[in-house]
DNA sequence: GTGTATGAAATCGTATACGATCTAGTGTGA
DNA sequence: TCACACTAGATCGTATACGATTTCATACAC
């Protein structure tokens, strides 16, 4: 069955939203976005406000909707949470993956080891995204995959690289990855792999903080 | 300025399937809440939508919405979820907890514990409540927040209290308290303070576990 | 120049209407 | 009895329309 009106508005902005096209601060019309996609506002309205609760959109009554603003406070809120989430995530999922997923993440850290001599931001994110993709897919707890996404959503609309902005990070991450995927292969205990899951973010937050003179994340 | 009637809409329902008049199972069909509302079909079906993503009720096309199931699985996904999500709330919030607030809280706890001789299941779940309100609100991070009060609301609407289920977890949940408060008054590290709130609703889920012979949550 | 009133344009909020889709009940034939 | 086709009713999905609110530019008073 062909996806309905509504669905269709959702799915088309949250990929130019998280795509980058629409840039935060970006005004969402609804009569523009309507004529756009050639359908009536009723349906355009119904997406906006479903990206309004998953955070990429914020929307005010009788003045409109925009796509989130980016700013540090919300930057840092949003890595704070998916550190402790992604810690989480990679706990639960370390016991259900098998070799064949071992042997996929490996490999895909080994292409981002490549890039490092001639280094491609984007292209290093993307396989960034596959890798904890490969790791995440086995968790158990459907909840807890939904706030991971979520918040890789909010990150991207965000499009704030730490491998680009913290220098030697993706070197860092490599090698961490590294760390994580002995640790899932030698079935470490649960508390360990998602120490060590949620360091992986917290450095990066952290770095972020001791560039704005704030004292790190407690946890 | 009055409400807009799809936020009237959104708040009665909400209401209604929290405070259990609606449910789970329950059909919310858009005729006949407009009609009780006075208003049309279009603010409800808004209002419908954001209870939709907020977990509180499943929607099918062209078949209509209803409060969410309460299976067993959903309620045990929900219980880790907020198990990882209330400890690092409560290590967050802790360094933020003045005298005061502690004053409060170990009040409410003795209320909880002369409840314990003569037990009454609905104001003990309202006081533990209460008590959890009080620890959280200084965390600084309003998004993991937001997630604890999704996953209350998640709870409320299964209507399934621990306290009453499960021989002895009420005076069990009363020393928790107590001791989690010492944690945040001796200004423990973070990370001993998240550890304990987790456990306190880990010890929960394990026993849901055991007695549904699954094996304990690794986390 | 600054602040305020005013009006027009832009945009949202919601009522109404109607076609599309699903559900359930009924009848028919094997 | 069972499977299936069909119909009627219920309900949803969305177009259209219009009033309500906000915004912004302009004009005016001080």
């Amino acid at each position: 069955m062909a996806p309905s009106k509504s669905e269709s508005a959702y799915r088309l902005l949250h990929e130019k939203i998280t795509e980058g096209t629409f840039t935060p601060g970006y005004r969402l019309v609804l009569g523009t976005i309507a004529a756009e996609l050639g359908c009536s506002v009723v349906p355009v309205r119904e997406a906006i406000r479903r990206l309004e609760a998953e955070g990429l959109v914020t929307f005010e009554r009788n003045v409109g909707a925009m796509v989130a603003a980016a700013d540090t406070t919300l930057y840092l809120h949003t890595m704070q949470t998916l550190a402790i989430i992604e810690g989480a995530a990679t706990a639960l999922s370390a016991p259900f993956i098998d070799a064949d997923q071992l042997a996929a993440a490996r490999a895909i850290n080994q292409a981002m080891a490549d890039l490092l001599v001639d280094f491609d931001a984007v292209r290093f994110t993307e396989l960034n995204n596959e890798f904890h993709q490969v790791l995440y897919r086995n968790c158990p707890n459907p909840h807890i995959l939904e706030l991971v996404h979520r918040g890789w959503n909010r990150l991207a609309v965000m499009r704030t690289s730490s491998f680009t902005h913290i220098p030697g990070r993706a070197r860092e991450s490599v090698a961490e990855h590294a760390r994580l995927l002995d640790l899932i292969e030698t079935r470490a205990p649960a508390a360990q792999i998602e120490q060590a899951a949620r360091a992986h973010r917290t450095t990066t937050l952290n770095a972020y903080l001791a560039a704005a003179n704030l004292p790190a994340s407690p946890i």
